[in-house]
DNA sequence: TATATCTGTAACAGAAATAGATACACATAT
DNA sequence: ATATGTGTATCTATTTCTGTTACAGATATA
């Protein structure tokens, strides 16, 4: 249970609404109400997914690497971790035990299965979508 | 990505196996390959929540409390975590910012359509399911 | 009744993950 | 040159998970 994807839409959502402007960690971390240190660490996994490029030196800041609409929260979701697994089988059951010998197998494929209903539904919103909901929520407040 | 999951699966499905029998939580333990212990506080969780019942005393042990085919790995995935979060939302972000003030509004929506897909994959398997899985599996290595 | 068995639960320690914070070399615009 | 800003390493505090020991209380059986 850990904040990595809400801190990483956050920056991405953040991004987009900058219309094209780099954003810097600084401004980024702000928003976000941490330390530019932690915006530049996930930065770091997002433009290694391509999701995002950075432009060192003054003036400089993160830009989305491709259009708003073309990232997806499952995109983001396999930028930040590299194993991806919300639940984990246990290690080295009892292989003398008929139960033990072939509990993984089964659980493997009903644990995959529901992994992946997860990650078909982050598939279903874009980061232009989280802009577009976030101006739409400050519209309502106004 | 804990293992609570498949080790409190794993601990009913040995119990569905064992035909009415209790089973202690060393037998257990020895199946899961871990202490007792660690099974008694995972079977007190799966008590509180009804799925089993346990017998004191010399002789006992547990069972479960209703038929195999009426427990899912959703009402497992209940039982072993009050708060049945995957992912969590950030602190206090900068109720300054556009984005800030409203990110975990409308992420808490998109979020929570995820683990929801999740649970319902989840609920899709019974204990009776693993059950016949296992017996299927182990036939098949014979 | 006495004893062996077994649960429920508390307490403690080690390992791993997460997040906050500081520091500094490197890149780049002006 | 200088100021700005990234990329990355390091250290620390906190939390979570798991393993382990310990012991009071319940119960079957001799």
């Amino acid at each position: 249970m850990n904040t990595r994807l809400a801190v990483a839409t956050h920056i991405l959502t953040f991004i987009a609404t900058q219309g094209g402007q780099p954003a810097t960690s600084e401004l980024i971390a702000s928003s976000v109400n941490t330390n530019p240190a932690l915006v530049r660490r996930l930065l770091s996994q997002l433009a290694k997914a391509g999701l995002t490029t950075s432009q060192m030196g003054s003036g400089g800041g993160a830009l989305l690497a491709c259009p708003a609409d073309q990232i997806t929260l499952l995109d983001v979701y396999h930028a930040i971790d590299d194993n991806n697994a919300v639940f984990a089988l246990h290690d080295q059951p009892n292989p003398q035990c008929p139960v033990g010998r072939v509990i993984n197998t089964v659980l493997k494929g009903r644990i995959a299965a529901a992994e992946q209903a997860m990650q078909k539904q982050l598939s279903t919103t874009t980061i232009a979508d989280m802009a577009s909901g976030v101006a739409a929520e400050n519209r309502k407040r106004a």
